[in-house]
DNA sequence: GCATCAAATGCAATCGTTTGCAAACAATTT
DNA sequence: AAATTGTTTGCAAACGATTGCATTTGATGC
């Protein structure tokens, strides 16, 4: 029952008695063309279950509509891709690309080829890239910014960058989780995470100057280097504890995946939440209410943010120059820690 | 710095001498061409940042080397894109599909114009269609099968369709989880899910096999219909305990946010998990271990069944028949059960 | 030296849209 | 009635690759 030779806008223009120029525009909706006749065409496609094939009016206007989307994975543990916060992430940004007429090509960094910029964009797979996560190198994302493709990344807005960076106010999210610990009378504050990671880097930050603040102990010892997977901070803090015995009452976490692997290790000792060790997370999954206790978090607003990364996307497909944003953050006081 | 005018594929040949016919089998890799000139020419495309403009080569060839996913979600409750365990299925099915040299086209049903089949396949963006979720309605779905466009869907394998579906082995799933409670001597059972979804159908049909099986109360009193999120089944089990008292000790939820949302409404009330209630899950999603106590679940292969799916959508674009596959499940006994 | 054959390359049509420009048509003014 | 507008439509040339077929090239045998 498949038509044996699909039809055509050529096809469907003799259908109409029009030329296809006419029937091009009739079904662009291009006002050149008298209202009615635009009206009848385009019943007519629908009728016939006609589209207009993109691969050919790609190549003729050097326009996709795809915005490529680039999962910036760490390393070939492909735990991270199981992140919810980055799938979520994906998600909206998939909803906003497409309130705005763009489709979502989805990648990654361990399958994309080397060179995005030449990838996506000079071969016309896509108009634009998105790239979620600095990672722990940025060269790659320096490449297309210099290919002067139109880029968006998010990450650490504050790095100065020849690209728009969109992201978290991440040295804020974590100096309010210390203070929070602080004013929840916690004395040694962990921090779990990979400050060599830019946007960790900048949590660190935030997290010494709550510290520093209140005349706390900053030794080298409480920042604890971890992947950002529960299962690293699983046993990060399991083997730590073991190591040290229990010598933190706080913890400050890079995300809530790791919060949640350092709350098991230490319920699975009996150490009381939020009493004996408090802990703030970094996210705001949607698990983070539903684990018991439930996790005091940082709020990253992703929806807000996937707005902002197409809005600046779309500012260079249009010519202009795009900024970095800095997205705000939102302490969420839960159960995991003391209201002071 | 950006190139004034792009090189084509005819400026590239013309660099080196030969007639674009000979350059485009040569970058093809195409044997006709004798190899070193092969060679020459794909060093020299490297060297001037050259690919090949896939919009007219799709043009050309009929093909797109793209799958369009489309994540079928049920309400405007924007809730169901962040579960993550359709969101793994989506990174695992993007691993699988490059990895076989196809690109993820991703799209959901809220978006999406209604005639999937046209707008992805006749108007050239994909080659094939794959559909995660039957939801409630799957006349979209038909209407892409009777287009005979090249189509899986992941959702119900048992349930007669004319397309390939691929899925769990959902009665066995639920029918494992119910049979496990009963060996840990639970007497009342819960289902909590709904039973209008077709793959919920199919574990609320386990469920009640293992409950005849051993003859227990079967009661619909004991089948509660909840929507797939945890808050609706926070909501849900905390009002029917307010209603009618803990008249319950196992729960067989469809899926492990459903579990969890179970899990917290009982915990907010003390009751002892898994002594007063065991809860099993289903999915097996990161955090399922996580939790305390840690959820014992019906694990579900997504990486198995995402090779799957699209070894049957290549068979369908080779012109062979695909077939509908059922992926086996596996109980996960953790610490929400009694381990008889 | 010429026919024969295989290997390597080139010619030119084609895929299905879009769009600058010209043409046809209708409405209005002089 | 001719000239001047303004609307609507059509012609035909792109866009940049692929591919059936023809052609060249070089090797081989007689």
């Amino acid at each position: 029952m498949t038509n044996e030779n699909k039809l055509t806008l050529a096809g469907l223009a003799k259908l109409a008695s029009v030329s296809t120029s006419t029937a091009s525009r009739a079904l662009n909706d291009n006002p050149l063309i008298k209202k009615e006749t635009r009206e009848r065409l385009q019943a007519l496609a629908k009728e016939h279950n006609f589209s207009l094939n993109r691969a050919a009016s790609r190549l003729r206007t050097k326009k996709t509509n795809v915005i490529a989307v680039i999962l910036n994975l760490t390393d070939s543990t492909d735990q991270s891709i199981s992140d919810p916060f980055l799938l979520k992430v994906v998600g909206d940004l998939n909803q906003v690309l497409n309130k705005n007429g763009y489709e979502l090509l989805l990648s990654n960094s361990l399958m994309a080829s080397e060179d995005w910029a030449n990838y996506f964009i000079s071969s016309s797979r896509a108009d634009g890239i998105i790239v979620i996560g600095q990672g722990k190198s940025t060269s790659n994302i320096e490449q297309v910014a210099a290919s002067g493709a139109p880029l968006v990344v998010w990450g650490d807005p504050n790095a100065s960058s020849s690209y728009a960076v969109v992201g978290s106010n991440n040295e804020l999210g974590s100096y309010l989780a210390a203070k929070h610990l602080i004013e929840g009378q916690c004395k040694n504050i962990l921090f779990l995470g990979d400050p060599e990671h830019a946007e960790m880097n900048e949590r660190h930050k935030g997290y010494r100057r709550a510290l520093i603040e209140h005349n706390l102990n900053t030794s080298s010892e409480l920042t604890l280097s971890c992947d950002i997977t529960s299962k690293a901070a699983y046993d990060t803090i399991s083997s730590v504890i073991l190591d040290k015995g229990l010598f933190f009452d706080g913890i400050v976490a890079t995300s809530d995946m790791v919060a949640l692997g350092a709350l098991k290790a230490l319920k699975e000792r009996y150490i009381g939440i939020p009493n004996d060790v408090s802990i703030v997370g970094f996210d705001d999954i949607a698990m983070a209410e539903l684990f018991h206790p439930s996790l005091t978090t940082i709020k990253q607003n992703t929806k807000l943010a996937s707005q902002v990364m197409v809005e600046q996307l779309i500012k260079q497909l249009e010519g202009q120059k795009a900024t970095s944003v800095v997205i705000d953050v939102e302490l969420i006081t839960r159960r995991s820690s003391r209201s002071n």
